[in-house]
DNA sequence: CTGAAAGCGCTTACAG
DNA sequence: CTGAAAGCGCTTACAG
């Protein structure tokens, strides 16, 4: 491992007996070059088990083969894990790396926009889920480089942005409570990472948009700590508040636990009380949790797509798009209950 | 965006009136030069928002900055997810990037090896939970570049290999259901991705051992399909030996539905049947899961600052880990039920 | 402590 | 279709 040194390009044209712009050419554009040079080229670079460095390209030609991703939260949960995951599977296809940048802390993600460590090194800027500053996006501006967005709440300054809309979703949720007959709803609202200047939350300010838009709909709703045991802190609402039929949780992550809560304490979940999640995460098919589908893997690809072609200059079409997002009924949801909950 | 382009270090040793080595040396070893230097450089570069290209750095250097991690999973899950945020957390702090390979599919895999894109690109590579073939291994081996393993089942060829022991969690596993007066053990066994060359698991393996150990203790094992729910698939496995008292889930993924449909279908765990996960993943903790707890996180971190010790040929010390695994008695475990289960 | 200069390994006009 | 040559933006021995 000490004194060993990879082989470059002059050694292989020199084995093919070529010169360099010929190995070059054979590997970023093979048609320009005649079919038997290419060969003698690939069998001299086999031989010598030759690879284009990349850093000697880039520096060339200006094209970093990077792309930023700012995220919110360090212990990547399951929608940011997934939108990664999306991402970096177009990316390899195409060779290009992505830097994932967490803004997990204040002083990080000050630290960030003080440095901008990302400017001259990176080909675009993906964001993921948090709302930015006006400064910060200047400041990002200020890399000339495309930003692109995903899920964040407002997308004025974005090149392009990818969004799964909340507001579908939860008009999908009122609608089919609705339909069943409740005339009361909880929402159950956890307090949300303060870094996440996303305010008011777009579920919940629509849940309630969705409501009064029914006039006979009532909304009531209570935040939560996710950290203590949402059955409890929900439950006196539910006694105090006997018209609620229907719960309606701000992610599945916490209407999981507080359906299992519910079972264990018999409460018999529709007959007695309806419960809908949103995401459709892990276990929730298992479950039988009624929820609302969304794709971040979807979401992630989409987002690398356009970003690559706001790289490449091309057309992208509409500066702003939305992903489907599904209603998926399963058996948590029913008709009100007729005799009382305690 | 068109025509703009970045400040070099030609333009601040301009404005700053000096060499260009100067410039470098006040971002790459700062005590080398004279405050005062230091200072009109420092002011230089902030005007013109200069920023270093790395891909120049890389290309003098012959440092690449990037580390290569190679997975098996595509859609990446909670073990994986967990372990790529350990790693990158580590390495965004010393500025270098992590480059996720997924071996998804047998082609991607064959590819892989095949064109190895790693070599010449990579100042590392790290594989994480898959067992890799002696010609792989030699493969990599060509790019002379460190190679770390995060629970490989072998570390032949491997400069350091990091583990969360699944032979320590077994063990304490059964010694704490045989503790409990069980001495018949249900072990539920998920078909496993056929690319996941890890045969037989370490986990099954020592499960079977540890019974083994312990002359009075009885193992079974039920062989399921991830897909299909687990409680139907063992349910007769449970009802043909009414000896079956416990039951030991593979992991918490499978046991996590598992126990809501045993709740569901009125089994009192643990006063009818005690059960068992591996994991502590999501939701373990809400719902009162006894599991065993691993970090695969800090895995992931230690294994970056290896890596980076490995690459700046530092001593390492032992060149094969273990991380700690913990038992975590939670309440679906109990003695052994006194009346029947069905 | 500082500067002039070579060179890292490519890509790409330009000329042939 | 092919080659000679310039140059991308740094780092670092070398000399002073």
């Amino acid at each position: 491992m000490a004194a060993f040194v990879n082989p470059t390009m002059v050694d292989v044209a020199k084995r093919a007996g070529v010169s360099i712009a010929s190995v070059s050419r054979t590997f970023s554009n093979p048609q320009s070059v005649r079919e038997q040079t290419r060969n003698k080229v690939l069998a001299a670079a086999q031989e010598l088990h030759f690879s284009l460095s990349r850093a000697a390209g880039n520096l060339k030609t200006g094209i970093s083969q990077r792309i930023a991703l700012l995220v919110v939260n360090e212990q990547i949960e399951w929608f940011t894990a997934s939108v990664i995951a999306g991402i970096a599977h177009v990316l390899r296809d195409v060779d290009y790396d992505l830097a994932i940048y967490p803004m997990d802390s204040r002083s990080r993600r000050a630290d960030f926009f003080e440095q901008l460590p990302v400017r001259n090194n990176v080909d675009a800027v993906i964001v993921s889920s948090f709302a930015l500053s006006d400064d910060e996006i200047e400041k990002l501006h200020s890399v000339h480089v495309p930003l692109v967005g995903i899920n964040v709440p407002v997308t004025d300054g974005f090149d392009y942005a990818v969004h799964a809309s909340d507001a579908k979703g939860m008009n999908m949720i009122v609608k089919y409570l609705a339909m069943l007959g409740h005339r009361h709803v909880l929402y159950v609202f956890p307090d949300l990472d303060p870094l996440r200047v996303d305010d008011p939350p777009e579920r919940l300010r629509t849940f309630l948009e969705s409501c009064n838009a029914l006039s006979y709909m009532q909304a009531s709703v209570k935040v939560v700590d996710p950290q203590r045991p949402t059955f409890e802190a929900i439950a006196n609402a539910l006694v105090n508040d006997s018209s609620i039929t229907a719960v309606c949780v701000h992610q599945d992550s916490l209407a999981i636990p507080l359906l299992f809560d519910m079972q264990a304490n018999g409460i018999d979940v529709p007959a007695q009380l309806s419960v809908v999640g949103y995401d459709d995460s892990t276990y929730a098919q298992q479950i039988g949790l009624t929820t609302v589908h969304q794709d971040p893997y979807a979401l992630g690809e989409r987002a690398a797509r356009q970003t690559l072609r706001l790289i490449q200059q091309e057309h992208i079409g509409a500066t702003v798009e939305q992903l489907p997002v599904e209603l998926i009924v399963r058996q948590t949801t029913g008709a009100p209950r007729t005799v009382s909950l305690f």
